[in-house]
RNA sequence: GCCCUGGUGGUGGAACUGGUAGACACGCAGGACUUAAAAUCCUGUCGCCCGCAACGGCGGUGCGGGUUCGAUUCCCGCCUGGGGCACCA
């Protein structure tokens, strides 16, 4: 038989399903292994070749560690609650639960495809209603839950209650915002004030947050959705507004999640980044009394991390959300203040931060006493001075941190004049003060009383004391991680099982009427008072009669703790037994994309530990390793566009457009004897696209107005950069450029016609840049296409081969033939061109089995270490020398496909039934080989010279050192490299090379 | 601005702990087979120089230094591509 592909895999797959070789099973006798693949969210588009990367990683070690005896759970679902279902189902009216059907069933089609060893029967979706009922039952866990900060660890809410109860708030750590009470208070609180009390406590709690609020879409945006300052879908604008928001105590348990990162086996930058997130810094707090003529006293409390600075300090900085602002504000300052505010809040977090260079600042006309020193410091505002960070107030050392020096020099002339001196103080030395902030913690400090002549770590330390015995502040740590707002205005999400009683008090649902059904609206859409979408469901209220909750969870919700759905996925009395968590535990290899790394990752980690607390699961951590696999990028071809005929049409004075070339003078039309009125109308041209040319685009970046963008041009209608102008224009997307100009080296296409100018080329040149693929790029590559042109095995040996998994690559048919000459090749050990059964049962001869030893040995540590692209090369070279040595007996062909089996299951599994096998290669055993046989006992040793590889010399590997330097140093060969003088000195290093100093 | 990554032939990449830089492929060039094409097989392929040839010389892993007998690998300082971000006091 011939290597025909469809065959061979449509047989593969009937001996996969009658045999159920995937299904996994609780079984103590073998030890477990858990391989999860992080869900993906089935999107219209379908999969792409950038999905299988990490899939095709993961079924390797799934596939691998079978081989090696371990009982392999490797299911797959679907993260299936999410936006672009929404925007569709907005669109379109269709419930977006018969969308998200559609598409899974896309997804699951190819994926099949591709030869996943998945266990379906352990098929999960976030969207399900036995799914989502576990994940309302851990919220409503999380709301009955404190963080007991004594016992490090979460608690039931009713052993706070009974502190209260006996204690009061004494002996509990409270926040800032928390007011102490004792306990007969506490009892005489009525019903409604214990739960808004109780509320600071629970880990699910309902609070007021910023939020970017759209009044015309009547709801709440992300950062990305927002640009300067308004809805970048619809340009409405957007405002900063507090709103009462559900959210989780994540924050409790910051300390933790830090800690973990030192147990679990991820990758560095990854923990970096996490670390990063999670923000821990040490310093103090400050209190500073502000001066004001009338009587009222305030109290501005900062958070530093330098208090060593303290007398550096020559103003205080607020966020303008800050509370204080508008009662310290003096009633000059009222209007601008209350003008910069308004400009400030309503700049979106993203927006602030992406304008790291645009200064901006107001000050408020109220001073503060230095609790040290005794001077007055103005007090500004700043929005680079976050709400939400600290005590959203700074105490401003310019010298010594680059903001405040920036905001120091742009504000200068004010704040020497409130100060009576320069606002930049050196109070560290070391730095060069005249040119930038001196930030590092290093130094002697200058100019600061008691601190001066201590180092920095020993004047930090010195500072807090002294601001502990004046009680003015204390040593605190403070974290940068917020916490998480769990609430959205949408509708496809999980409902939050809260109603409100006749008091407004939130209450959860009874576990027993869980799950809180996602009920049936007319619209997708907000209510037009702003409410939710779930505000249109009629008739919908607990017991009959009770408002319930209307926000729903967010896209991240079930993905906390999916994977342990995995381990019972038809669970109906627990989210998962006790039996099937103490056996599966946590996952061992946990793979996707870097993407997650502050997010998903972050809140699965945080849920593991809630339910670690609760007693429920046996681990703290929910991935022992993790694999970031890189992105298949595609590559876009782009061509630029600038708007700049729109001008011509409003300003026809505008002198003619020419551009010097190295092809001549580059005209662009601009008047009727350029373009030919027979044939162009000037008011028609609707956009002007360029091939990137640098003197084109030059042009185009002078001329005041124009503004240049790219457009993606459909990958299909490109080849070697060059466009298919027809058949692009012919196109549905083309079909909008009819009216455009397309200029070349030589001249310009309109209407398909091409008007010659100079003496260039008429070809339209794209520029390949790799990006992100996605469909709105046009440059999508499915999968589909390649399989059925090479097969799946091929597929998956080619994505492998491509590179380290963990890298970012542009998507590049070209090298997918060498594996599948590869394959092809493999098939000649075992059919001959007549399609002849080769294979002999022959003994292999010592050198056969070394070629094949060599490979089971170099597999098994590529696998190991996650190189699969090695491996890769190991199977091409292992069938070249097999080839070469004509060799087709069955003891070598049958390992050599054992060991194939993750990479390429299909053809490893046909051909392992035409070697007589009735049972499944994924049941086969890891080959084990003679390491004897890999022994060599010589070694052709490179020598070199001074670091210069000149002879190679070949020596037994049983000789000591010393003899093999006796053997160099009288060497021939060797003595006209000498240049007359003696080796001083001969380096060996058995096995490897040979060094002579000279 | 900050954080994380990467930079090696024409291309993807290899070199795992500081020890022969360029494995394995793609592409390209030449050849074999074929009426031809496809497929397959063989040879060559980092650059420059000398040469009949060499198992000859020189240079070479983004750039400049350093450590070392020896550096793609370690250290310092730059340049540059990609990704991310919540200006985190």
């Amino acid at each position: 038989m011939e290597f025909n592909f469809r065959a061979i895999e449509e047989r593969a797959r009937e001996i996969w399903a009658k045999q159920r070789v995937f299904q996994a099973k609780l079984d103590h006798a073998r030890p477990k292994y858990y391989v999860l693949d992080m869900f993906p969210y089935p999107s219209g588009a379908g999969l792409h070749v950038g999905h299988p990367l990490g899939y095709i990683g993961s079924d390797i070690i799934a596939r691998y560690k079978r081989l090696k005896g371990f009982n392999v759970l490797h299911p797959m679902g679907y993260d299936s609650f999410g936006l672009p279902a929404e925007q569709y189902a907005i669109q379109t009216g269709q419930h977006p639960a018969i969308t998200t059907e559609k598409n899974i069933n896309t997804f699951r089609g190819q994926m099949d495809k591709l030869g996943f060893s998945f266990d379906w029967d352990r098929e999960v979706r976030t969207s399900d209603p036995k799914f989502y009922k576990w994940t309302q039952w851990i919220f409503i866990r999380l709301f009955h839950s404190w963080y007991n900060v004594k016992a490090d660890r979460a608690e039931a809410i009713e052993t706070l209650i009974s502190h209260f109860e006996k204690n009061g708030t004494e002996g509990l750590t409270l926040e800032d915002t928390q007011q102490p009470f004792s306990a007969d208070q506490w009892k005489n609180y009525t019903e409604k004030e214990q739960s808004t009390i109780l509320l600071h406590f629970r880990l699910a709690y309902i609070a007021d947050s910023w939020v970017n609020w759209c009044p015309a879409l009547g709801t709440v945006l992300a950062n990305d959705e927002v640009k300067d300052g308004v809805s970048e879908r619809g340009g409405y604008p957007v405002e900063r507004k507090l709103m009462k928001q559900w959210s989780l105590r994540i924050t409790a348990y910051a300390d933790r999640l830090l800690k973990g990162l030192e147990e679990i086996d991820w990758s560095e930058s990854i923990k970096e980044s996490q670390r990063n997130w999670i923000g821990k810094s040490e310093g103090c707090s400050v209190q500073f009394k502000v001066v004001k003529e009338d009587n009222t006293t305030h109290t501005i409390e900062v958070f530093t991390t330098r208090p060593d600075t303290i007398f550096g300090v020559s103003f205080i900085t607020l966020a303008p959300e800050h509370e204080l602002v508008a009662q310290i504000t003096t009633a000059d300052y009222r209007n601008a203040v209350s003008d910069y505010v308004t400009y400030a809040t309503n700049r979106s977090e993203r927006d602030r931060m992406a304008d790291v260079k645009k200064i901006t600042g107001q000050f408020t006309g109220a001073y503060v006493i230095h609790p040290f020193s005794g001077k007055k410091l103005p007090v500004w505002i700043g929005d680079y001075v976050l709400a939400g960070y600290g005590t959203g107030a700074v105490m401003a050392v310019p010298g010594h941190d680059a903001r405040d020096y920036a905001f120091a020099q742009f504000f200068e002339k004010e704040l020497t004049e409130q100060l009576g001196h320069h606002p930049i103080v050196e109070v560290i030395s070391g730095g060069d003060l005249s040119k930038e902030a001196y930030a590092a913690k290093d130094g002697i400090c200058v100019n600061s009383d008691f601190l001066n002549g201590l180092p920095v770590k020993e004047a930090i330390r010195r500072a807090i004391k002294e601001i502990e015995t004046k009680e003015i502040g204390a040593g605190k740590i403070n974290f940068r991680l917020r916490d998480a707002i769990f609430g959205r205005q949408r509708y496809w999400g999980e409902p939050i099982p809260i109603y409100y009683d006749e008091e407004g008090i939130p209450r959860t649902v009874d576990e027993k009427d869980l799950p809180v059904l996602l009920p049936e609206v007319d619209k997708y859409l907000p209510t037009e008072d702003g409410e939710p979408p779930l505000a249109r469901a009629s008739n919908w209220k607990y017991k009959g009669k009770y408002e319930y909750e209307l926000t729903t969870m967010p896209g991240w919700a079930g993905s906390c703790w999916y994977y342990l759905r995995f381990e019972d996925p038809k669970n109906e009395h627990a989210f998962a037994s006790k039996e099937a968590i103490d056996y599966w535990q946590q996952i061992d290899f946990y793979l996707g994309g870097d993407e997650h790394a502050t997010g998903h990752l972050l809140y699965f980690r945080f849920w593991t530990k809630f339910l670690f607390d609760l007693g429920l699961i046996p681990f703290e951590e929910p991935a022992k390793k993790l694999l970031n696999q890189g992105k298949i990028q595609g590559v876009s071809q782009k061509l630029f566009v600038t708007g700049i005929s729109f001008d011509y049409r409003r300003d026809q004075k505008k002198p003619p457009l020419s551009i010097p070339s190295k092809f001549g003078k580059f005209e662009i039309p601009n008047s009727e004897d350029f373009l030919d009125p027979k044939y162009v109308n000037l008011t028609r041209i609707n956009k002007i696209l360029y091939t990137p040319n640098e003197e084109i685009e030059q042009y185009f970046d002078n001329v005041e107005e124009s503004n240049s963008i790219e457009q993606n041009v459909p990958i299909e209608f490109v080849q070697d950069n060059v466009v298919n102008l027809s058949a692009y224009l012919a196109s549905p997307i083309g079909s909008d450029l009819e009216y455009s100009l397309f200029l070349t080296d030589g001249g310009y296409w309109f209407r398909n016609k091409f008007y010659r100018q100079n003496n260039g080329s008429d070809q339209v040149i794209t520029k390949s840049v790799p990006e992100k693929m996605s469909k709105s790029k046009y440059n999508v590559i499915n999968p589909d296409e390649v399989i059925g042109e090479y097969g799946a095995d091929a597929f998956r040996m080619y994505e492998m081969f491509l590179g380290p998994i963990e890298q970012h690559k542009p998507w590049d048919t070209k090298g997918i033939d060498g594996v599948y000459r590869f394959l092809k090749k493999m098939w000649k050990l075992f059919y001959d061109e007549e399609g002849q059964w080769l294979v002999t049962n022959e003994a292999p001869s010592p050198e056969e089995r070394k070629v094949l030893y060599r490979a089971i040995k170099k597999v098994a540590e590529d696998v190991e270490r996650l190189s699969f692209n090695t491996s890769v090369s190991a199977f091409m070279i292992c069938v070249n020398e097999l080839t070469q040595l004509n060799c087709h007996k069955k003891e070598v062909l049958e390992s050599l496909l054992i060991i194939l089996s993750p990479y390429a299951p299909f053809v490893t599994e046909y051909l392992w039934e035409q070697l007589g096998h009735s049972s499944s290669i994924v049941k086969a055993v890891y080959p084990e080989y003679d390491a004897s046989l890999l022994v060599e006992n010589a070694f052709e040793y490179p020598v070199a010279i001074n670091g210069k590889t000149r002879v190679k010399l070949n020596f037994a590997l049983d000789l000591t050192n010393e003899q093999i330097e006796r053997e160099v140093i009288s060497n021939e060969a060797l003595q006209k490299y000498y240049d007359g003088k003696t080796p001083k000195k001969v380096i060996v290093v058995k096995g490897r090379m040979i060094n002579i100093v000279v």
